[in-house]
Order: structure tokens, then C-alpha cells, then sequence
DNA sequence: CGCGTCACTTTGGTCCGACCATAGGACTTG
DNA sequence: CAAGTCCTATGGTCGGACCAAAGTGACGCG
């Protein structure tokens, strides 16, 4: 039945031929979310415009309503539609946000297990958060100053409340990131950072002198950045972040 | 109908409250999804193991069999499960690799508009690469410097013809990156690079001096490698990504 | 006895039709 | 005219059916 028994059967299969490559058989899914993707890449869906309704989709596509949900869903994985129910609903046109960035960042370094990359981890930071402090001594508004600021009295306030300090010190090396200005180094500053708090329990054990000590070095990291001194922030950042006994929680805290 | 006409109707529905947040309605299939995702990063579904079949799943569950699909689907986006099909098919529990998170990363940047961001993935070469090399020099391996090597033989025999030329020095940084032995600044390496080539066309327009330069480049970097000097290593590759006039096309080349 | 062939079984992939939940808009009614 | 009610378009879920892939084992022929 699934047979093709035609012309010469049962001729014998042409085999040891000059190399076949193995057939690409694209699933239907994937052709149509490739197709949606590149459509809305080249502009023929813009950003915030509403996709057709799925039914609409289904007959344009001769596909199953299955099937366009299939492609529609990875689409709105990758962050490039947003979708949302009820008369008006339908699929936004979106773009990926720092925040998916993040996610799949984390989701990378957690699945590859905590043990063996708090070292990676820990070097990336590194290597991102000086340069990140330098850029963000050139680029930053008033505004963010103001947050960074903001952050660092917090942490003056919570020196005594361990969670609440390390809430504060995430919210201001986020702050640091952010007013870089480059969304990549940022993502992915804010990514390691997130993937070490959720790989340690947040690290309960923390002196109040090393926290006294971290603040004054987010302080006087702040100052160069309000100075715009590009140089002096990425030495300071450099030093603070750079772990004295490679504890995982002083970079935490720090 | 879906009013709640008991008690004392109509009255007034009372207004200015304490303050009700926003219920979180959860969707069913995210919620598997989130169950499936903590029974595999728990350990319960061990690596390279198979997920019971989607049949039995839609029982256990007490879902649809769409349902349980969309949620199997999301694991499978984000690199958690890879399926296949036949008898002995199934959803294998996988981990996501750096083409995963590569992937990703030039999503984002793809999706962001290639115009607004050039500069951003210049930065982050710049940032990276160098320590890339640097930790490259420190950890090589004598098979992963060999084919540092390799790549460099393939460039000079390349040299007139720009497009193997772009291929092999591509494949060298890669192969850099790789030898440092930190997957995040890799992939992220990676995906900047990618993102460039797919962004601009690949530039065809460059010279034949230039590449000869660029080509030195490598080969001292590579040497600076296997004498596993860091510190030069990292100083050549600064010196060599950072662009003398920022055109585009010289950093690819680089 | 050996080996190819074929039916069978299990699995994911696709399709269809129906109904539910949501949320605007149009309509009715006092 | 205002407030409540019904209608309708849309995404989300469900159940069942069939298709396609791929291993297993029985069968039959040489």
C-alpha cells in the first residue's frame, strides 16, 4: 500500500551511488513559523500590529489550526509575539526583550549544572562589569545616576538586613548595567548575576564588616561614575568585583 | 449570568478597597511545563533518559493530549527535550547546547534592528575577545591550539579569495573562544560575530593588504596562545578587534 | 537453516470539529 | 442618557481520528 508500484518494479535500488546527502524533510510547523518570522523581520508585519486571527491564518495557510498554533507558539517563545485573549486579542507583533535575554541566558548556566561553572560564571563578571562600569561612566543620564544613587542608600539602610542588602547591591550593579548602554554586555551581566543567586541559596552567611566594606566600594564606584571618570570606575569595578579567597558569596555581596 | 446576583443586589460594589493585586491565572500547559522542567532539573528525569510517552503523560496528567504537546513543546524551544519518532522514539531529556544559547543571543540582536546596535556588538568584541584569548592561553589544549593552527594555514591559502578568507578566520575565533574554556564569553562571542556576518552581507569589498594584515594578526595571537603567554595574548587581540577607522568590515575580517 | 519480506505495534506528528473563557461592542431598557 | 444585558470575535482547551516513522517478530521461500 505505501508502496510505489509502478514502472519497473522490482527492479533492483540503485545503491553505492556518488554520495546522497541526507534529505531535509522541513516539518510543516517550522516552514510556517520560519515563513511568520521572516515576514515579520522584513517589515510585513510591523512591530505592535496584530497577526490575522489564528482561523484567518488556518485557511490562508492550508494548514491545521494545530499546526499554525504550533508555529505561532514558537514565535511567541522567541519573544516575537505576545498574545492575549478576547474580542480585540490576537497576536502582537513584539520584539524580544532583555528580559528573554536573560531568561535564556540563566536557563543555559542552570541547566549545565552549578558545580562545574560557578568558575565560568564568576569570570565572566569579571571580565563584563569593569567594562560595564566604564561605559556606563560615559553614557549615563541623570536619571540613572539618580538610581544608582538611590540604590546605594538603600544598601546603607540595610546594612544590617542581609537580604534586603543583597537586594539593594543586585539593584544597583543592575542599574550599572543598564546605563551602559549595551543591551549584550548588560543581558548578560544581569544573567550571571541571577544565575549565582539562584544556584547558591543566596548565601545567608555574610559579615556586616564585608558588607559595610562592599558598599563603601559601590560608593566611591558611583562617584567615578558620576564623574564620568571612564578610567577610575573600570579600575574600582575591577577591583570590587575581583573575589580576595574566591568566595562565591563575597561576589554576591559585592 | 456572570454577575453573582445573590445578597444584597444591587448594591454599590464597594470601590477604593485595601488594594487587590492582580490575579495570576496560570495557563495549564505553562504549569506543566514548569512541573516537567523542576522534575528534569531535579534529577528526576535524568539526562539522556526518555520522558514517558505523550499518551501516557495525557492520563497522568489529566490533560488533553494538546495540552500536554504545547508544554513538551515549550521544553523542547528552550533545548530541555530533543523528540524523535518511530517505535523507540520519544522525548529525550537533553540539556541546551551553545548553539542553543547562540541561537538566542542572534535572535535578540537580529530582532533589534541591525542599524541601532552595530556599535553595541563592536563593544562587546572588543570587551570579550580579548580575555577570551587571554583564558585560551592559559587552558588550551595541544588538539584545540592545533587547529587554531589550522585555520591559520587555511587563511594565508586564502588570502585571495574573501569569502574562505571571512570562513577560516571565523572559524579561528571560534576556535579561540572555544580553547577558553568559558561557554557564556564563547557563546557570546560567537553570537556577536554571527550576528555581524549575518547582519552586514558579508563584505566583499576589502582588500588584499588588509587581510594579509589581519592574517599576521592571527598567527601572532596564536603563537602568543601556544607559549600560553596571557597577558599578550590578550594585549595582541585588544590591539587586533579594536577597529582603526570603526568600519565594519575590518572587524570582520579581524 | 538462513534470510529477506511483510504485517504489526508503538511512538510522535497532523488534522478535524467542537466547546470554553475572555473581552470588547452593540443592543435593550428603565 | 446611563446601566445592564446579550452578541460576537478571538485565543485556549479538549477529544478523537488518522498519518508517518521505526523497531519487532512471524512468516515463507530458497
Amino acid at each position: 500500500m505505501t508502496n510505489d508500484p509502478g514502472l519497473t518494479t522490482p527492479g533492483p535500488r540503485r545503491t553505492g551511488a556518488p554520495l546522497i546527502t541526507p534529505v531535509k524533510v522541513p516539518k510543516p510547523a517550522e516552514l510556517f513559523a520560519d515563513m511568520l518570522r521572516e515576514k515579520i523581520f522584513s517589515g510585513e508585519f510591523p512591530t505592535g500590529e496584530a497577526l490575522p486571527p489564528e482561523r484567518t491564518l488556518v485557511e490562508q495557510s492550508q494548514l491545521s489550526r494545530a499546526t499554525v498554533r504550533e508555529a505561532l507558539g514558537v514565535l511567541k517563545q522567541q519573544g516575537l509575539l505576545i498574545t492575549r485573549p478576547g474580542r480585540t486579542g490576537g497576536s502582537i507583533v513584539s520584539r524580544p526583550t532583555t528580559k528573554d535575554l536573560v531568561g535564556s541566558i540563566d536557563l543555559y548556566v542552570q541547566a549545565q549544572g552549578w558545580d562545574s561553572d560557578t568558575r565560568t560564571l564568576v569570570e565572566t563578571r569579571e571580565v563584563v562589569e569593569p567594562w560595564c562600569a566604564a561605559m556606563a561612566a560615559e553614557r549615563r543620564s541623570d536619571s540613572e545616576l539618580d538610581e544608582m544613587r538611590h540604590h546605594n542608600s538603600a544598601m546603607e539602610a540595610d546594612l544590617d538586613h542581609v537580604e534586603r542588602y543583597l537586594e539593594a547591591s543586585s539593584a544597583w550593579h543592575v542599574a550599572v548595567a543598564t546605563a551602559s548602554h549595551n543591551p549584550l554586555l548588560s543581558a548578560l551581566m544581569h544573567a550571571s548575576r541571577q544565575a549565582m543567586i539562584t544556584g547558591t541559596q543566596a548565601s545567608r552567611f555574610h559579615r556586616h564588616e564585608a558588607r559595610e566594606q562592599s558598599w563603601q566600594a559601590h560608593l566611591a564606584i558611583t562617584e567615578a561614575i558620576a564623574a564620568q571618570d571612564a578610567a577610575r570606575a573600570h579600575e574600582l569595578m575591577g577591583g570590587h568585583v575581583r573575589p580576595g579567597d574566591g568566595s562565591v558569596t563575597d561576589l554576591l555581596g559585592g
